[in-house]
RNA sequence: GACCCUAUCGUCUAGAGGCCUAGGACAAUACCCUUUCACGGUAUGAACCCGGGUUCGAAUCCCGGUGGGGUCGCCA
């Protein structure tokens, strides 16, 4: 059975990379019939939030990634760890220690003034025939972890492929804090045994805790999973994202106008591949997706191809879903929407030419509410003999059948009549229309817009 | 600094020793379509980091260098 987890910390929202471990750790699972287990790492109390673990929630909802357990809460499951810890303690897989951070961050800048790799003394580290120092009074001891000084930890990384690392880079690590409360090593170990855990897919970031996780497993006489890292998602300028440099939630995207799909498949294709494949549905992705062809390197995220697949999926899109995502943008800037009942028609011509829905609900405005075109853009566009035109052809606007073939005729007829050309008139009745002199074919705004419309703004300025 | 990972067009990538005069996509450029702006269509330019090996043959395997990234917390 493939078990597959999504582990995030509650400290923020949840960003692009994010996003992506949890799409490939959730199609994993999914390609495989297995389950996806949502678990909320928080024994940071300092730092986790409500409101981020609700931003994580919203994140992936909004992308459409469920779960089929959890969600999960460390703090939750104190008792567990706390069970463990003591079990390790009596094992001697595990010692107190007296080593205050003041002490320990003295320690480490020792170390890096002597370029050495900055790491516990081991100190209180009980060792045969050692005698260890008399605990002081009134500190409170941390746990550490008391792991091996020989031999090399290595696992075969299902995207990275073998890897290696010597139990004398790796120091004994805090497993549980002065306060009793564990750290995230330890938990995460004691997590991804208990839930079974088959397949841990998770941050490159993680690699050089791998090692310590895999010696707790191996103290716990625990069955390891097997682990894959998924390199780094870097910012569209090359530069790493950080919280101060270009990571933003995923939130923002729907904000910006993208719709989920795209920004779904598009993490997919950002870190992995199927052949020629460029777009596809999740359905599609679940059936194809494998850690074979995951890209080991760092990507850098391309904001304009994302743009693109947007635009296409805008196109794929239903017009009455449109239709609704237009109104709430209207709605959030005052503009009511909901009376037009030609919008899904507006829709319709329109999402073959933007790529974002702000792009599309800024469309959709003036068919809705009537701009004023601006004096400058009257004064340019409507010259005397376009005035003349526009009379004419509201005249027949009047009694001609209300179609888009027919609408272009009435056209047609004035410019013979008048002595124009198609854009010396087209042109003059978008900017009287929509108050911009670009729109999609004049037959067919005309026809979505309606007559009653269609009258009273060419009215208004020939009037 | 130490350790770990990594390296194909500007970007995302295909590529598992001969199929590669290196393919696709985004972006760029040109042209076509056109009732404006877009969409769309066609075409063009654009890459195997460097140096050594292994092999009849290397983008693909090995070693070294260089570049990039990650980690070195009583954060996760």
């Amino acid at each position: 059975m493939i078990r597959t987890r999504f582990a995030p910390s509650p400290t923020g929202f949840l960003h692009i990379g994010g996003a992506r471990t949890a799409l490939f750790a959730w199609a994993y699972a999914r390609r495989h019939g297995g389950s996806f287990i949502l678990r909320i790492e928080d024994t940071d109390v300092a730092r986790s939030t409500p409101a981020a673990v609700q931003a994580i929630l919203d994140g992936m909802e909004w992308l459409g990634l469920g779960y089929d357990e959890g969600p999960y809460y460390q703090m939750q499951r104190m008792d567990r760890y706390k069970e463990v810890i003591q079990q390790m303690l009596s094992a001697g897989t595990a010692y107190h220690c007296y080593t205050s951070a003041d002490e320990l961050e003295k320690m480490r800048e020792e170390q890096r003034a002597r370029n050495e790799k900055p790491r516990y003394d081991g100190l209180w580290r009980p060792e045969e025939g050692k005698a260890l120092p008399r605990p002081p009074a009134g500190v409170l001891a941390a746990v550490r972890f008391r792991n091996p000084t020989e031999g090399v930890v290595s696992w075969h990384d299902l995207v990275k492929g073998p890897i290696a690392i010597a139990n004398a880079e790796l120091d004994d690590f805090v497993i549980a804090r002065g306060d009793g409360t564990p750290t995230y090593n330890f938990c995460v170990v004691v997590d991804d045994w208990d839930m079974n855990i088959s397949h841990v897919i998770r941050g490159d970031d993680h690699v050089n805790n791998t090692p310590r996780q895999i010696n707790i497993f191996k103290a716990l006489g625990a069955p390891l999973p097997l682990y894959g890292h998924l390199s780094m998602i870097l910012g569209d300028d090359g530069q790493k994202l950080s919280k101060r440099h270009g990571a933003v939630s995923v939130m923002q995207y729907e904000e910006e106008g993208y719709l989920p799909e795209a920004v779904l498949n598009y993490l997919a294709r950002l870190g992995w591949s199927h052949g020629d494949e460029e777009t596809f549905t999740m359905e599609q992705f679940c059936a194809w997706f494998d850690l074979d062809h995951i890209t080991a390197s760092a990507a850098q995220f391309n904001t304009e191809k994302l743009n693109w697949l947007n635009a296409h999926y805008l196109k794929q899109a239903d017009d009455s879903r449109l239709a609704a995502a237009t109104v709430r943008r209207l709605e959030r800037q005052g503009i009511d929407a909901a009376g037009f009942p030609g919008l899904p028609r507006v829709m319709a011509l329109y999402k073959e030419r933007v790529s974002n829905l702000n792009e599309l609900a800024d469309a959709a405005h003036p068919f809705c509410v009537a701009l004023h075109p601006s004096p400058e853009l009257l004064a340019l566009h409507l010259t005397g003999p376009v005035r003349g035109a526009l009379a004419t052809l509201s005249e027949r606007f009047k009694t001609v059948d209300w179609q888009a073939q027919d609408l272009s005729l009435a056209i047609k007829a004035t410019i013979a009549e008048h002595g124009l050309k198609m854009p010396q008139l087209a042109i003059p009745l978008r900017v009287v229309l929509l108050g911009q002199p670009q729109s999609p074919a004049i037959d067919a705004v005309l026809e979505v817009l309606g007559r009653e419309r269609v009258l009273e703004r060419i009215g208004r300025v020939t009037g």
